[in-house]
DNA sequence: AGCACGCCGACT
DNA sequence: GTCGGCGTGCTC
């Protein structure tokens, strides 16, 4: 009986193709093979075989089987849940899967072996050639060199037939890692937390963990001695540690290296393609069995993946932004459901959803202690706006604006945070109070100088500021309420003419390599206040950075931007390692009018479980993640009419479903990315929801004309 | 993603 | 009169 394979190609096409197996190929599930594709022959992977022809329309033969280690089972599953998870079509993580392969396989070497015939003459170098030759087939170099000779006398020998040329595997293998090399001495709390993970990896299958313990409490100890005892278990057990880009240092790779005797596996973008080529080998023959690595490291055809450790787990840069859009962090966890593996998440500042599933028991819970001498967060001050208030119209209170002098004469970094782009979120009346609100939503229109126009963040509709009141008709009556990034830059060059002084908001930033430009700057101190809505988005460390103001903590405790008041803790936690590391204490000032309010009061307390509490309420109280879920929708495309109308078209085409809000469009966060204009839209989904099922379904419904590009991102991440 | 087929401007 | 621009549509 003939077969059908079915074989996927790492492309933007919708499904695995179909192609005969020719008589006598033999394939199996994980093959990779190359096939033909219209005018062009393709490399693919067998994800299916079944008995069959192509009945009433032939189908092309599959070409030929390539011989590279075949894709594990896991890895076909796993692409194909990241596929549907991300809403994206299954080639975009196969091709993902075999980033390792771009490289061709290592060639076999040159090397000399002994024939058995004698030497026509004996000579004391050539004894030493033969005894040298007696280790195995040897490079003629490296067979000189252990005989102690000179080339000449090995190629003599050669010609007289004593050595001959033979070709060898070159030795890709890695090192294996020294199991018996004694364990760390952990405290009590570590200790604690590593014998459970220890039980865990004992009781098999897939399991979760969070491991949350405040910077200096020894996380890395404790997940060290969980990939011990995973690879211990099983002489084929392999282990994956993910770690944000940034965090693969020298000095990290160093700690596994003392731990285990061998430096581990490293994979990362910096990865020269021959050593990728080498570690997915590596990886594939499950000979490697230690890999530390960036987000994409999730990819790797692990055979017996036994433990994965997600670091930093809260990280921002595990979410990937472009091309193929998804979160590391979830789909290791996904990756260690199908592989039944044990998954730990580590962090000193967990996301909101890894504790809301710690606490509600899907996780275990690993609470480290926090050792003598751990940093602790900076000094938090909390202003109160009522006792020590600005002068009317300025937005920074006297001991804010003293802070940021102090700052300055010490030749020290200030950034004054305030997540609120624009000049002010408000315009009203002082005729007749009338509020200038967007036409189809109640929302408020926000003034921006920059432009001079209002416009609505939540539908991106925008008019020119109007000079006469719209509802009374008085003139110049129009007044800005409250303040936006804009408007603190402004009062901050009032306030320090000398300063040098930066906005970072999208309105300033427009795309990555600006945003990338502002950091560096401020890092190399070339900016003495930054005035930023986005700044601690990813984590960036300043270390001149002294003084964190934040303009409005009321705000970011409000909501807007659902992570805001997360990333405010993350970077109060992160001016805290710096101030235990520096000379310079870090310190941080929250201006606020209810300095009683419970979040801040956690904050000014360094208590984080009453701030997770207090913003878990707030989620849940506003349908957001965890207790809701979040996609965007982003079009973009050179010509602003065509993009327009794909959009309505978009908006038309929103297939009904019960707990589901679907906003914009709405200019997205980067409203402009080399010549594209962008739309957003942004989908509100009950937890109940099958939200990839509502996009699958949306995305299928409105043919995307040529010039207009759409991107689907379950989980966003960017909101500015 | 490639690559072909398909209809409208400046050139050996 | 042709060579070629890249718009759109398909690839088992």
């Amino acid at each position: 009986m003939p077969r059908i394979a079915s074989v996927l190609l790492p492309m933007p096409l919708p499904e695995a193709f179909d192609y005969a197996e020719p008589e006598g190929l033999d394939l199996a599930i994980g093959d990779h093979v190359t096939v033909p594709l219209g005018p062009r022959v393709i490399r693919g992977v067998v994800t299916g075989l079944r008995d069959g022809t192509g009945g009433n329309r032939p189908l092309k033969p599959v070409l030929e089987r390539v011989d590279d280690p075949p894709l594990p089972p896991g890895v076909l599953s796993f692409v194909e849940w990241a596929a549907r998870y991300s809403v994206d079509v299954p080639g975009w993580p196969l091709a993902m899967a075999l980033r390792g392969l771009r490289h061709p396989a290592a060639k076999p070497d040159k090397a000399l072996v002994l024939t058995g015939a004698q030497p026509a003459r004996m000579t004391p170098a050539r004894l030493k050639v033969l005894a040298a030759a007696e280790e195995g087939p040897m490079a003629s170099g490296a067979l000189a060199a252990a005989a102690g000779v000179s080339a000449g006398v090995v190629k003599g020998m050669v010609d007289e037939g004593v050595l001959a040329v033979t070709w060898v595997e070159p030795d890709t293998r890695f090192p294996q890692p020294d199991l018996s090399r004694p364990p760390q001495t952990l405290n009590p709390s570590q200790q604690a937390s590593a014998d459970v993970l220890s039980e865990m990896l004992a009781a098999g299958g897939f399991q979760a963990a969070l491991l949350d313990g405040v910077t200096g409490s020894g996380k890395t100890e404790v997940y060290l001695e969980a990939a011990a005892a995973a690879l211990a278990a099983d002489p084929d057990s392999q282990v994956l540690i993910l770690l944000p880009e940034i965090a693969l240092t020298q000095a990290v790779l160093a700690r596994f290296e003392a731990r285990f005797g061998v430096a581990p596996v490293e994979w990362h973008s910096a990865v020269s393609p021959p050593r990728r080529r080498r570690a997915w080998e590596g990886v594939a023959a499950g000979q490697a069995r230690i890999v530390v690595g960036a987000r994409s490291a999730l990819f790797l055809p692990f055979r017996k993946l036994r433990l994965v450790v997600v670091d930093e787990e809260h990280d921002g840069s595990f979410k990937q932004e472009e091309g193929f859009i998804y979160q590391a962090r979830d789909l290791a966890v996904a990756r260690a459901k199908i592989e039944g593996a044990l998954v730990v998440l580590a962090s000193a500042t967990p996301s909101l959803e890894s504790l809301w599933n710690a606490q509600a028991g899907r996780y275990r819970w690993l609470r480290l202690s926090a050792r003598h001498g751990a940093a602790q967060l900076p000094d938090i001050g909390l202003i109160d706006m009522r006792e020590t208030p600005p002068e009317p119209g300025r937005w920074l209170s006297p001991p804010l604006v003293k802070a940021v002098s102090v700052a300055l004469s010490r030749g020290e970094q200030s950034l004054l945070f305030l997540n609120r782009r624009g000049y002010a979120p408000l315009v009203l009346c002082r005729a007749c109070g009338e509020k200038m609100k967007s036409p189809d939503t109640d929302s408020w229109l926000v003034e921006h100088r920059y432009t001079g126009r209002l416009v609505c963040h939540l539908t991106g509709f925008s008019m020119k500021k109007p000079e006469a009141c719209p509802h009374c008709g008085a003139k110049d009556s129009l007044t800005s309420i409250g303040p936006g990034v804009e408007r603190v830059e402004e009062e901050a060059r009032h306030l320090f003419p000398d300063a040098r002084i930066a906005v970072f908001s999208s309105d300033t930033v427009f795309d990555a390599a600006g945003a990338r430009a502002l950091v560096d700057s401020m890092a190399a101190g070339e900016i003495d206040i930054l005035v930023a809505t986005q700044a601690a988005a990813k984590g960036h460390n300043f270390p001149n950075l002294t003084l964190v103001g934040v303009v409005d903590a009321d705000l970011s405790l409000r909501g807007g931007d659902l992570r805001a008041g997360e990333r405010t803790f993350q970077l109060l936690a992160q001016a805290a390692g710096r101030a235990g590391r520096h000379e310079k204490p870090g310190r941080a000032l929250l201006q606020t009018y209810a300095p009683e309010h419970g979040v801040l009061q956690a904050l000014k307390a360094q208590d984080r479980d009453a701030f997770v509490e207090a913003e878990m309420a707030m989620r849940q109280e506003a349908g957001l993640p965890p207790f809701g879920r979040l996609a965007a929708v982003i079009a973009s495309g050179p010509d602003p009419v065509a993009l327009e109308a794909y959009c309505n078209a978009l908006a038309a085409a929103t297939p009904n479903a019960e707990g589901v809000e679907v906003f914009g469009p709405a200019d997205a966060p980067l409203a402009l990315v080399r010549g594209r204009r962008r739309k957003r839209f942004l989908v509100r989904a009950e937890r109940s929801v099958d939200l990839q099922g509502f996009l699958a379904a949306w995305r299928a419904r409105a043919k995307v004309p040529n010039s207009v590009r759409v991107v689907f991102d379950v989980d966003p991440y960017s909101f500015l």
